[in-house]
DNA sequence: CTAGGGTTAG
């Protein structure tokens, strides 16, 4: 939705332009009519045009000494580097006969400004071997911030030897240059030694390094150095403020994020945009949203950076509606959505699984002309598959050219999710073949896959050498994963004793994941022993107690049953109510179970009951065990039939055409009842059916689930 | 001639 913009920079009226040749062409012109000065001052001000009828007059005129010639093109260097011409700066480089320091500098720093930081190396080579001349300052603080940019620390090592040589290491802007140069080539030991032995940093330095820290994920590190120009330097600037709030929200610290905040709004330093969006982002990520929109709502400017980062606050703190609301608010103020915009937007709708907004967001994508950035193709990734659609998003993936590490863990664990192991496991060999490097988050959804697999000697493979072999230190989640694999396996001893061994804190949801594996296993006396720590560990675990009750119920041990509603009845534990939901066309609807405020509920009940008679024959038999009130079986019967994935999914035969998926989001796990009712359901009426629940999507087709019974 | 804001995979 590209709209045309106003003009922002106004061109000098073309009615001075006699005047500047009146001054050119005065006899003995003063300091500031002679040509070389109005070059610089066009130069400064990038205009360009102006820059060209003073060249122009310059040619025509060529009257010039030779030793003016240098100056003068020298200066001719500078406007066309300035305004972004290079190559015209680099012609007139290359013709001409004598260059002295500047003409070089002015060059390089021209190359800098584009971005081109092999090009300034190369020349700064040259330029000491073939021009024989000494490096100065200027000269010295380009080549070392190409190297920054670059991150070439061999050639900034070899600056550095440069401004030993020269003597210019006591200089504030080289000396910070070299600190920077070390900091951003990750080379800390380079950066803290020229800090360490150096005398008189200012905040540019220390800035440099605590950045060059937090880049390295050395938090802790960048808070000691941070102490260390609390003592030092008390000259604060925005990008010290800058650095100190991203340090806040990396370590989560809203204590330390709101002091500095405080710090701030004492001194008397204004809020830039800058600033500004990294406070949002502070806000956001420490978990404090109303700060964030207070802190929103006070900024004098806004742009799309504090926009974007208002919306990611909200979206980190699940907020997901609120975060896509903001997009007409922010068109309304003129202000277009970038790369980061969409990206944000689109794991919102993730968020809610609303695959039609997704849509809505991937067609404007498509026509913004941001469609070929890597954040936001994994967006689109992390989107289709958390919609439900992972077929689309394995579309956008393969279409993808260039791919990051977010890109081939979004497919992998994309797989996972769905039970696609096989998947899974192929596009972790691609990743491999690629020479991507995996990280910790691609080893969750690699052994998550392979526990969906039954992989047991895989899984172990991974986490024993192939981890170590990439280093990747495993954590709880890959533990965790490990006692998925082996008790989905049905290992339910080997689980228990690896849980005994692992030098792993084990937290409420590894002792779930061996609970389930109980339930599945109809290991029920191993699983109301783990039952009861779960539910020692967290009293108000809804889940445990149904599926501890569901246990003595398929034993028959209803006084076990009796105890377990006691006990949630003395704790006052309600069961959350089971809540369906799918998009039909662009509306959201909603069901409840047992409820009948769908306008179409008749319709929809007499769907369902014809649905179970056509199953029944099939082999299915009602799962009354998981209904905790006490009521006839009769009733318990009607209490599962009304279940609100069995009304999402009737609605959705009802109301879509016959080839299309229903897609269908639950809020709770799945119970057995629906489960195998849908499986049959799939098979009676040939449809595809997936219904997303807490954990995971299952696929039902033609009499199976994705996830082989196991969830 | 020295720096910098926002997003994501579990």
């Amino acid at each position: 939705m590209p709209t045309p913009r106003p003009p922002t920079s106004r061109q000098a009226p073309l009615q001075h332009l006699p005047f500047l040749f009146k001054s050119i062409h005065r006899p003995s012109s003063s300091p500031t009519t002679n040509p070389i000065r109005l070059l610089k001052k066009s130069a400064d001000t990038k205009n360009l045009k102006i820059g060209k009828v003073i060249h122009a007059h310059l040619i025509t005129s060529s009257q010039a000494s030779k030793n003016c010639d240098v100056f003068q093109t020298t200066s001719l260097i500078n406007l066309y580097a300035k305004c972004d011409e290079i190559s015209t700066a680099r012609q007139l480089f290359d013709q001409m006969s004598e260059r002295n320091i500047v003409s070089w500098s002015a060059l390089m720093a021209g190359y800098l400004q584009n971005g081109l930081a092999l090009e300034v190396l190369g020349l700064f080579k040259k330029m000491v071997s073939v021009d024989n001349l000494r490096p100065n300052e200027y000269v010295l603080a380009t080549a070392l911030s190409s190297c920054s940019i670059s991150g070439r620390v061999e050639e900034g090592k070899q600056c550095h030897g440069y401004v030993l040589k020269s003597g210019l290491v006591f200089h504030q802007y080289v000396k910070n240059a070299l600190v920077h140069m070390y900091s951003r080539c990750s080379d800390l030991e380079g950066a803290m030694q020229v800090l360490n032995t150096l005398p008189g940093y200012d905040v540019f330095s220390y800035n440099s390094v605590m950045d060059g820290l937090m880049e390295l994920g050395y938090l802790k590190e960048a808070l000691e150095v941070f102490g260390r120009m609390v003592g030092e330097c008390n000259a604060w600037d925005n990008v010290t403020y800058r650095t100190l709030f991203g340090l806040s929200a990396r370590l989560k610290d809203l204590k330390f994020g709101m002091h500095v905040h405080g710090q701030m709004l004492k001194s008397d330093l204004e809020c830039d945009v800058f600033v500004g969006s990294a406070i949002i982002d502070m806000y956001g990520k420490c978990g404090n949203v109303l700060n964030a929109r207070k802190v929103f709502d006070g900024l004098q400017n806004r742009n799309v950076v504090s926009w974007t980062a208002l919306m990611a606050a909200y979206f980190q703190n699940g907020y997901f509606e609120e975060a896509l609301h903001l997009l007409s608010k922010m068109e309304l103020e003129d202000i277009m959505p970038n790369e980061y915009t969409f990206a944000v937007l689109l794991n919102s709708s993730a968020g809610l699984s609303a695959l039609r907004l997704g849509d809505l967001l991937h067609a404007c994508v498509e026509k913004s002309g941001f469609k070929d950035h890597t954040i936001v193709r994994n967006a689109l990734v992390i989107m289709y598959s958390k919609t439900g659609n992972i077929k689309a998003a394995n579309k956008v993936f393969t279409d993808m050219i260039y791919r990051d590490t977010v890109t081939w863990n979004a497919m992998i664990s994309g797989y996972s999710h769905h039970g696609l192991g096989k998947e899974a496991l192929i596009v972790f060999q691609d990743m491999l073949a690629a020479g991507v490097y995996p990280n910790y988050v691609t080893f969750v959804g690699v052994l998550a896959a392979c526990a969906h697999l039954g992989l047991v000697r895989e899984g172990l493979y991974y986490l024993n050498q192939l981890m170590k072999q990439m280093g990747v230190e495993p954590g709880l989640e890959h533990y965790t994963c490990i006692v998925g694999l082996l008790s989905r396996a049905g290992l339910l001893d080997e689980a228990k004793n690896f849980m005994r061994s692992a030098p792993v804190k084990w937290d409420v949801i590894a002792w779930r994941t061996l609970l389930n594996a109980c339930h599945v296993h109809r290991n029920y006396g191993l699983g109301k022993q783990v039952a009861e720590s779960v539910i020692f560990m967290d009293p108000h675990d809804v889940g445990t107690y149904v599926l501890l009750s569901n246990m003595y119920a398929k034993e028959r041990r209803w006084d076990g049953v009796v105890k377990i509603r006691k006990l949630m009845r003395e704790r006052n534990i309600k069961k959350e109510p089971g809540v369906s939901w799918l998009e039909i066309r662009n509306i959201t609807h909603v069901f409840v179970s047992e409820d009948n405020k769908h306008p179409e509920s008749s319709q929809i009940y007499e769907k369902v009951g014809e649905l179970l008679a056509k199953i029944k024959p099939l082999g299915y038999v009602p799962n009354i065990a998981s209904v905790l009130h006490d009521m006839e079986d009769e009733q318990k019967e009607d209490c599962v039939s009304y279940h609100s994935e069995k009304l999402a999914i009737a609605y959705g035969l009802l109301k879509t055409p016959s080839e299309a998926p229903i897609r269908v989001i639950k809020n709770l796990r799945m119970c057995d009842d629906c489960h195998s009712a849908a499986k049959l359901i799939s098979k009676v009426t040939n449809r595809v059916i997936i219904v997303r629940d807490v954990n995971r999507f299952h696929h039902f087709q033609d009499g199976c689930c994705s996830c082989a019974d196991y969830w």
